[in-house]
Parts: C-alpha cells; sequence; structure tokens
DNA sequence: ATAAGGCCCTGACCGC
DNA sequence: TGCGGTCAGGGCCTTA
C-alpha cells in the first residue's frame, strides 16, 4: 500500500510526464474519486490548467498548478496514476481520466476505490491536521516524545496517526519497530528517551532505505497494490525483515515471527528482539 | 481529549 | 464449477 516512500518514488517519477502539460478534457468515471469540489465543478475547473509543481506531504501527492490550484491525490490502498498514450482506453478501475495536451493521458486507477482526489486553492484544508515529516527536521526526538507522553495507546497504532508523524502506514510502522528493538503493543507514553530516539531514527533509517529502493510492492498481479507509474514494482519488499513474514525466522535471531492484530492492523514482529 | 470500533470497497482465497 | 463468507487496510466518522 502506497506510504512515504511510495508516493515520494511516484512525484519523482510521475513529474517529467506531466511538467508544463495542459488539461485539455476531464473525465470523472467514479463520482466519489473526487472528495472536492463536486465531481462536474472539478472537471469543469481542471480544463485548461497546466501543472507546475510537484511534492509531497505525509502520503498526499500534491500537484501544483500554474493557475495556483493544487490537484492533491491521495492513493489509499490501491490506487495508482498512469501517464499513457490517448489511444489507450481506460479499465474498469479507472475512475478519472485527464486528457493531456500531447495526446497523453493521466489515468487514476484504483480497484479498491478508497483513494480520494481534491482540486483546492488552499492544500492546508486538505494536509494541515498532518503531523510532522519524518525526514524533516521537525520531525525531533523532542516533538515525538512530546507526542507520545501520557499517551495508552499501542504505540504501533500511534505510528499510524499522520497527526503524530505523516506519512507511516501499517509496513513501516512494523519495520521501525522491528529496527529500533521496541514491542509493537507497548503503550506509547511507556517508551523511555533511549527507545524514543531509536525509533525516530528507525522510522528515518527505513524510510530512506524505501526510497532508495523505489518503494515496496506486494499483493498479486492482478491486485498490486503499488506499481510505479511506469508499470514497474518497488524493490523494499525483498527487505522487509518482519512485515507479512509471520512464521518465518527473525532475520537477527531466527525466532518464529509472529502477527497479531493492533490497532484493526495485522502487526507483524520478533518476541525476542522486540521488548 | 483519547480510545475503540465501524465504514467504505473489491479481488483473492478458503471450505464445502 | 459455484457459492458464500472472510480478509486486507487509510482515513474519517461515530460512539463511549
Amino acid at each position: 500500500m502506497p506510504e512515504l516512500p511510495e508516493v515520494e518514488t511516484y512525484v519523482r517519477e510521475i513529474a517529467p510526464h506531466l511538467q508544463g502539460r495542459q488539461v485539455t478534457a476531464a473525465r470523472v468515471r467514479w463520482a466519489r474519486t473526487i472528495e472536492s469540489p463536486d465531481p462536474t465543478t472539478f472537471a469543469e475547473r481542471i480544463i485548461g490548467q497546466r501543472f507546475a509543481t510537484f511534492s509531497r506531504r505525509g502520503k498526499y501527492m500534491l500537484l501544483g498548478m500554474e493557475s495556483g490550484d493544487t490537484l492533491i491525490v491521495h492513493l489509499r490502498m490501491t490506487g495508482h496514476l498512469f501517464v499513457l498514450d490517448g489511444s489507450i482506453e481506460p479499465d474498469k478501475h479507472t475512475h478519472v481520466v485527464l486528457d493531456l495536451d500531447n495526446g497523453q493521458r493521466l489515468h487514476y486507477q484504483d480497484s479498491r476505490k478508497f483513494g480520494r482526489i481534491w482540486l483546492v486553492s488552499d492544500p492546508a484544508q486538505v494536509v494541515g491536521k498532518l503531523g510532522p515529516e519524518p525526514l524533516g527536521e521537525a520531525f525531533s526526538v523532542q516533538e515525538f516524545a512530546h507526542k507520545l507522553a501520557g499517551r495508552e495507546a499501542s504505540i504501533k497504532a500511534l505510528l499510524l496517526d499522520q497527526r503524530i508523524v505523516a506519512g507511516v502506514g501499517n509496513i513501516y510502522a512494523d519495520e521501525a519497530l522491528f529496527a529500533a528493538g521496541v514491542y509493537p503493543a507497548r503503550a506509547g507514553g511507556a517508551l523511555t528517551n533511549q527507545e524514543i530516539e531509536r525509533l525516530r531514527n528507525a522510522i528515518q533509517t527505513v524510510l530512506q532505505r524505501a526510497i532508495q529502493l523505489n518503494g515496496s510492492s506486494l499483493g498479486h498481479s492482478s491486485v498490486q497494490n503499488y506499481l510505479r507509474p511506469n508499470g514497474e514494482l518497488g524493490g523494499f519488499q525483498d527487505e522487509h525483515k518482519v512485515y507479512q513474514r509471520a512464521g518465518e525466522a527473525c532475520p537477527q535471531c531466527g525466532q518464529k515471527i509472529e502477527r497479531i492484530v493492533l490497532a484493526q492492523r495485522s502487526t507483524h514482529f520478533c518476541t525476542i528482539c522486540q521488548k
């Protein structure tokens, strides 16, 4: 599922295909994909606009238009963006199609229909409540410790809370907790300063390595939850130490990796290495 | 304010 | 082969 490294890869790889391109037509084939404005207004408003800037905030892609509007895309579980030749017709899972002035088309495809798209004048109305970027200076040990202080919820649940830190999802939460040697069910407020620092560093290390490898691709050919815009797989799934490896040997100690459910999410960890 | 549970969705997968 | 049930999960919403 697209988390920070996957969205980062998306932004980087799709930018050259969209930079400077003008939208000449827009089709919304599944209305609920467009969160704001309403789908009809969305289509009218985006026609004639030109892509100018490309960035990411948490798991949100921010495509800045020349007009000052921002096209915001959240891929959620199975969303994909592809820039394809205009001769290729959208498949049944393609919910939004933008025609471009060079004959190509931007397809938004999402088999589970969880993903959402916004066209707004102020991105803060969508991403304003997010916590700090985990790879930025704002994600300090002190700030992190402050957010965890007094919290009874599991550290796993808190890592998934985008107001605490933006961009970490189920995969990278499990991998970072393993790398930091922290048991996922521990109450967030019970972590020592040393553990909080280890966890912050682990989040950064894991995310940076995943970005280097263009993210993690999991799933099956027909329900591939993440593909790069060119259709290729990411590479970090081969370096997952615990995620979706229940029953396999821990790469550090050989103990069997366990799977439990926390915050309604599968959670994978080593009973020996994570305390 | 925090925590927990439901909801949205569809395809894969399992048991019969 | 077909059918029904279960599972996965991000973010938002409701409930306690």
